[in-house]
DNA sequence: ATGAAAGCGCTAACAC
DNA sequence: GTGTTAGCGCTTTCAT
């Protein structure tokens, strides 16, 4: 007795939904076994080469092409890698900033050469250990998370339960999980530094170093203040975060409070595009009041008013690093945090001295 | 005899590689039958509350979740939609323009919301026809192809074999596959006729006709100038492509080449910029020498120098749309093309009046 | 209300 | 060299 699943409309002949063509179809028309052509398809050295060419032609021009779902399950194996942006929650924002947009275009490069598919999804910002949704439902093999936001502790987590996971982002003391990102501690270092090459001596930070990313930036940056001797002031770091809507309003508010100060350190393009507007909101000039360099060196950073001074991140690089990490961890290689080289870019908004 | 599909390694009890928990797993420790496990989990009436209760409890406890590929396979059902961004095959461009990536964060939402997992992928823009791949080999359901590029031909073969498809793009005269844009001659025209208003007379255009989109929206610039009693001369359009690259280079050359203009179409937000660039590298001033429209109005449009006077493509509403349009069409529901409103956006590159 | 068993489309171990 | 057959993990009909 045939057991039917959902029992799909048969009388829709007429609509020329035909039935998707599968193995037994090409057997049948080849008159052979489904093994048969199974081992023909996968090129198998069993099968008669004439019986192979056949088979192998008879797909073609009947444009076959095998159910992945069925072959990945049989085999137990799955070519598919998810990719999660996380968002902020609160404010809805879109996967926006053109940084990371860059990075999942290099991802699927780096994918699509290596054969794999690539599953893109955001998750809340707040909530990155449901990311491991996509391994734990067998839909991917792995994930790779763009970018560390304020819970390192739940990627420990992630990474303790043997989820092949790796994160664009900062390497951070105990960390269980495998990170690949720039050197932020540099790039820190070589925005400062510069700056204090210029002549400037106020030099503010402007990041969240919340996030484990900028917390290292950070690091770099006071790192360059104490070689030229000077000393962090509190009063000059503004921990405003990624999103151009409430850093917006942040930068404002701290451009018209802070006057005190003729560099500005910026965690990300955007938000050195939003510090030269606010500046320039209160009157003083980039850079002749105030140097600013951003972070990223995206596409645009070039094009923008003015053109940016900004720590190039290696965006075609980081793609290939990434999955190879990945794919690193599924052949059980243990493979650790890689810290990848930074440059500094140079352009008007912190031009040469 | 037991058929062992891939020998797993069976002495890697070490490894902590724990085998994927399935639901014969849960029925063992819950004392039921799989059957009533699969039941519980579906929510299904037909088991009694209580065992439910206990199912669903005992699987969250123990982190199972099922396994997708299995539960397609039997239900015949999949619930992927691939979403395909051409690229340039020659120049080997990445997927790189900020308003593509948008859309793909758009698109990402639209498919979240309701449910679906997204696959992304690149496709030579020559060969917009192996996007069908996906749907063929079963990982998706239905195809999303941002652009039409210079394969109309192409798309309208896909459609014809009934291969489940919406194009981000324009509508064109016979078209048989279903797409989804903004509307290109309204945007066409609207920025033209913001040019004329200025006092412009001479005004270029820059966009590869080629393109559906850039074809459409040369109509509606023209028939801004038309209106404004002008013709239109050949001598003024330039065929840039989208690559940065490559246009920069012919947009310097036709700065310097033509100088009888005082206001410039452009067919994207990135190529205002560059050109823009290749203005002031001759020594023409924007907006004072030359008036400059963008198009797409990307979240950087108003951070550029100038800020830019661009199209605004709807871009939130865009991912919505055409999730709803392919959604339809699996429905049975005969969707045709969809245009979108546009409007413009005045900002600095060719300020108000 | 629950269980047994068939089968989704494919691969591979085993016969011949 | 090719066919037969079991079974990947799940849902569902049928039987109880």
């Amino acid at each position: 007795m045939p057991l039917m699943p959902k029992s799909k409309d048969p009388s829709d002949s007429s609509a020329g939904e035909q039935r998707r063509l599968q193995m037994v179809d090409i057997a049948r028309l080849a008159g052979v076994s489904v093994s048969t052509v199974s081992r023909a398809l996968n090129g198998s050295e069993l099968v008669n080469a004439e019986t192979r060419q056949r088979v192998a032609e008879l797909a073609r021009s009947l444009n076959y092409s095998i159910n992945f779902g069925a072959r990945n399950l049989r085999l137990q194996e799955n070519k598919t890698v998810a990719v999660v942006v996380p968002y902020d929650a609160k404010s809805r924002q879109h996967i926006s900033d053109p940084f990371f947009l860059s990075i999942v275009g290099s991802i699927a490069d780096a994918l699509t050469d290596r054969g794999y598919d690539m599953l893109l999804s955001r998750v809340d910002a707040e909530r990155l250990d449901l990311a491991s949704h996509w391994f734990d439902s067998g839909k991917a093999i792995g994930v790779v998370l763009i970018g560390q936001w304020r819970h390192h502790d739940q990627l420990n987590d992630m990474a303790a339960r043997k989820l092949p996971l790796v994160v664009w982002g900062g390497e951070m003391p105990q960390q269980l999980y495998c990170s690949v990102g720039g050197d932020n501690v540099l790039g820190g270092t070589l925005a400062a530094r510069h700056l204090l090459q210029l002549g400037r001596r106020r030099i503010a930070f402007v990041g969240d170093a919340n996030l484990p990313e900028v917390w290292l930036r950070r690091q770099g940056y006071a790192q360059a203040l104490r070689e030229a001797g000077l000393d962090v002031d509190p009063a000059l770091e503004l921990a405003a975060p990624f999103e151009p809507g409430v850093a917006t309003e942040v930068l404002r508010e701290f451009c018209s409070a802070q006057r005190g100060f003729d560099g500005v350190v910026c965690c990300s393009d955007v938000l050195a595009l939003l510090t030269i507007q606010a500046l320039r909101a209160v009157g003083r000039s980039v850079p002749g009041d105030v140097a600013v360099t951003g972070y990223d060196d995206m596409p645009l950073a070039a094009y923008c008013d003015p053109p940016l001074t900004t720590v190039h991140q290696p965006v075609a690089e980081a793609g290939a690093e990434l999955v190879e990490a990945l794919l690193g961890q599924l052949r059980g290689e243990r493979a650790g945090p890689r810290t990848m080289p930074v440059y500094l870019t140079l352009r008007e908004s912190a031009p040469k001295a």
